[in-house]
DNA sequence: AAACACACTTAGTATCGGATTC
DNA sequence: GAATCCGATACTAAGTGTGTTT
C-alpha cells in the first residue's frame, strides 16, 4: 500500500498530472486500487549506475542440513555391507538419487563423481572403496523412491501443513524492500549440494556441488537497513553496501568458479525497467537497420579480411538471429558455438542444392547444446567470402579467424549507441511477431482462431530463434486423447443437428443454440489440436518471455478484443505489468 | 590485447499441484 | 478416490557483454 502513495509523490508524471491527482486520491480512499498504479515506471531513474538508495532483506534460506539414512538402509561394497561416514554417505545419496537417470551410466559422470566422492571419504573408506563398479547404492535408491511415494500419500492435513510452512518462509524471506517498493525475490533459496548436471557433453558432469555455508555468503544491502542475521553461531563472509549492483546475496560456486546471485523477480521495478529499456534499444535499431544492412553488404567487398569477416558474421546474426558466440575455455564446458565462434566443420557450402544457388548448410550445437540445423540460400558475395574464409583450413579451425565478439560489438557500438549483437535477436524476433500478426490476423475470426493466429506468429519467432524442445514423452498419447474428444464432439454435433431437424416446430430456437454451442466447442478443440501438433518440437515460452516486446501482444489484444489472460498467464502479466500499463491499441513495434 | 572478474539475461528441464478423467 | 494430465513454477546452467587487470 505505502509504496503506491510514495510512487505518486515521487513520480515524475509527464502529461498525466491531472490523472495522477485523481488516482492519487483514489489510492488514499481505496487501498485495493493499488495495483492500478501505473506510474511506477515513470519514477525518476538514477544516473551514473546507481541502482537503488535503500535495500533491506532477510538474507538467503539455506539448504536443510544432511539427514542421515536410517540404519536399515545399507550400502554394499563388493557385496558386503559397509557403514559410511556421514559425509561420504551424503555424497553417496546424491548418486543413489540419480541411479535411474542415464547420467549415471556415462563414463565422464562416473569418473568425476568417483573422484569427488573419494575426497569426502575417511582414509579408511578410501582404502576400502577402490572401484565404483563394486558399489551398490540400490537400497538407498529404493529408500528414496519409497520416501517420495510416502510424500505423495500423505494426508491432506499434513500436506496443508507443509504448504503453510512454505508460505511462511516465502513471506519471511521471499520479499525485500528496494527503495519504496516491496519486491518479490526470484531465488531466495541457496542451491542445495548435489552432483553437477551439465547440459550436453559436459566435461564436468558428476562433480560434487558443495554445500554453501553462511561463511561463503556475501550480503548486499544498504547501510541504513536492518542487516540480515546469519544463522546462530555463524558469520557472513562479508556484508557490503554496493548500490551500483542489483543483487542481494552472492556466493562463488565450486564447479566453474563462477559467481551466483540472489536477485529480484521479473515483476520488480528494477527488472521491468531494464526489460523496457532492452526493447527501446531494439526499436532504435529498427530506425537504422537498413543503413547498417547497406553498410555490411558493402563491407563484403572490403579489401580487408577482418572487415569481410565482420560483415559476413553480422549478416548471419541479422538474417538468422544467431547468438554472438563468445570464446569459451576448452575443456571447461560443453563444446558449443555461436556466430563468432563457428568453425569450418559447422558449415557445408553447396554451389547448388534443391534447385537453389549458393546454399549454406549449418550444423552445430548452440547454447544448451541444442542443435542448430539450417539450409540457407545466401547472396553470391557471401558465398564467395565463405569459400575464402574456409580455404586452407582444417575442420576444427575458426571460420572467422580475424573476428571475435569484442571486435564485433565495438563495431556495432560505433553504428548505434547501445548496439550489441544480441540486440539483433531481440529486434528480429519482435519485428517478426509484429509483421506476422499484422499479416495473418483475421478480424472476422472468433477468439480461438485469432489465438491460433497469435500462436502461429509466436511460432515463427521461436523457429527463427531455434527454440526447440524434446517432444513431450506423452505427446502422441495426448494427441490421441484430443482426437478422441474431437470424434466424440462430432458425434454430439450430429445428434444435435438431427434433433434440430426433427423438432421443426418445438423448441427450435433452443435446439439451434445447442447446435451452435457444440459447433463452437468442436472448433475450439480442432484449433487446439492444430496448435498442439504444430508445437510438437517448438517451445514458445522463451521467445515470449525474453524476445517479444510485450507491448506488441498487448496492443494486439486490445485491437482485437482478446482478453490479455488468453495470451499471458498470471506470472507473465506480472512480469509485463509495465507494458500492460503503457501499451495503447495502436502501438507498433 | 589477452585474461580475468563480474553482473546480468536467456534457457531447457524437473517438479509441483490443481484440474480432469476414470 | 485414485490416476492422469498439463500448465505453472522452481531450478540452475549457460549464455552475453562490460570493465579491469596483467
Amino acid at each position: 500500500m505505502f509504496y503506491c502513495i510514495l510512487a505518486v509523490n515521487t513520480g515524475t508524471p509527464r502529461i498525466k498530472t491531472i490523472l495522477v491527482a485523481c488516482v492519487g486520491m483514489l489510492v488514499y480512499i481505496l487501498p485495493s486500487l493499488c495495483f492500478f498504479m501505473p506510474f511506477r515506471w515513470e519514477e525518476e531513474r538514477y544516473t551514473d549506475g546507481v541502482k537503488w538508495k535503500f535495500l533491506e532483506h532477510k538474507g538467503p534460506v539455506f539448504a536443510p542440513p544432511y539427514d542421515p539414512l536410517p540404519s536399515n538402509v545399507k550400502f554394499y561394497y563388493d557385496g558386503k555391507h559397509m557403514k559410511l561416514s556421514s559425509t561420504a554417505e551424503e555424497v553417496a545419496t546424491f548418486f543413489a538419487k540419480m541411479l535411474d537417470h542415464e547420467y549415471t551410466t556415462k563414463e565422464v559422470f562416473r569418473k568425476n563423481f568417483y573422484k569427488d566422492w573419494r575426497k569426502e571419504m575417511t582414509s579408511e573408506e578410501k582404502s576400502k572403496i577402490t572401484d565404483l563398479n563394486k558399489c551398490d547404492f540400490s537400497e538407498m535408491s529404493e529408500y528414496f523412491k519409497a520416501q517420495s511415494e510416502a510424500r505423495k500419500a500423505m494426508t491432506k492435513e499434513d500436506k496443508q501443513k507443509i504448504k503453510e510452512e512454505n508460505e511462511r518462509i516465502l513471506q519471511e524471506y521471499g520479499f525485500c524492500i528496494m527503495d519504496n517498493h516491496k519486491e518479490r525475490i526470484a531465488n531466495f533459496r541457496i542451491e542445495p549440494p548435489g552432483l553437477f548436471r551439465g547440459r550436453g557433453d559436459h566435461p564436468k558432469m558428476g562433480m560434487l556441488k558443495r554445500r554453501i555455508r553462511p561463511e561463503d555468503i556475501i550480503v548486499n544491502c544498504s547501510k541504513d537497513s536492518k542487516h540480515p542475521k546469519p544463522p546462530p553461531g555463524t558469520k557472513w563472509k562479508e556484508v557490503r553496501h554496493d548500490n551500483k549492483v542489483t543483487w542481494l546475496v552472492s556466493w562463488t560456486e565450486n564447479i566453474q568458479g563462477s559467481i551466483k546471485y540472489i536477485m529480484l523477480n521479473p515483476s520488480s521495478r528494477i527488472k521491468g525497467e531494464k526489460d523496457w529499456q532492452k526493447y527501446e534499444t531494439a526499436r532504435r535499431l529498427k530506425k537504422c537497420v537498413e543503413r547498417i544492412r547497406a553498410q555490411y553488404r558493402d563491407d563484403w567487398k572490403s579489401k580487408e579480411m577482418r572487415i569481410r569477416q565482420r560483415a559476413v558474421a553480422l549478416y548471419f546474426i541479422d538474417k538468422l538471429a544467431l547468438r554472438a558466440g563468445n570464446e569459451k575455455e576448452e575443456g571447461e564446458t560443453a563444446d558449443t558455438v555461436g556466430c563468432c565462434s563457428l568453425r569450418v566443420e559447422h558449415l557445408t557450402l553447396h554451389q547448388e542444392m534443391d534447385g537453389q544457388e549458393y546454399v549454406v548448410e549449418f550444423d552445430f550445437l548452440g547454447k544448451d547444446s541444442i542443435r542448430y540445423y539450417n539450409k540457407v540460400p545466401v547472396e553470391k558475395r557471401v558465398f564467395k567470402n565463405l569459400q575464402l574464409f574456409m580455404e586452407d583450413k582444417e575442420p576444427e579451425d575458426d571460420l572467422f579467424d580475424r573476428l571475435n565478439t569484442s571486435i564485433l560489438n565495438k563495431h556495432l557500438q560505433e553504428l548505434m549507441d547501445g548496439l550489441t549483437a544480441k540486440v539483433f535477436r531481440t529486434y528480429n524476433a519482435s519485428i517478426t511477431l509484429q509483421q506476422q500478426l499484422n499479416e495473418i490476423t483475421n478480424s472476422e475470426d472468433n477468439v480461438p482462431a485469432k489465438i491460433l493466429s497469435y500462436n502461429r506468429a509466436n511460432r515463427a519467432v521461436a523457429i527463427l530463434c531455434n527454440h526447440q524442445r524434446a517432444p513431450p514423452k506423452t505427446f502422441e498419447k495426448s494427441m490421441q486423447n484430443l482426437q478422441t474428444k474431437i470424434d466424440a464432439k462430432k458425434e454430439q454435433l450430429a445428434d444435435a443437428k438431427r434433433e434440430l431437424k426433427m423438432s421443426k416446430y418445438l423448441a427450435v430456437e433452443s435446439k439451434k443454440k445447442a447446435v451452435q454451442r457444440i459447433e463452437e466447442q468442436l472448433m475450439k478443440l480442432e484449433v487446439q489440436a492444430t496448435d498442439r501438433e504444430e508445437n510438437k518440437q517448438i517451445a514458445l515460452g522463451t521467445s515470449k518471455l525474453n524476445y517479444l516486446d510485450p507491448r506488441i501482444s498487448i496492443a494486439w489484444c486490445k485491437k482485437f478484443g482478446i482478453p490479455i489472460e488468453k495470451i499471458y498467464n498470471k506470472t507473465q502479466r506480472e512480469k509485463f505489468a509495465w507494458a500492460i500499463d503503457m501499451a495503447e491499441k495502436d502501438f507498433q513495434f
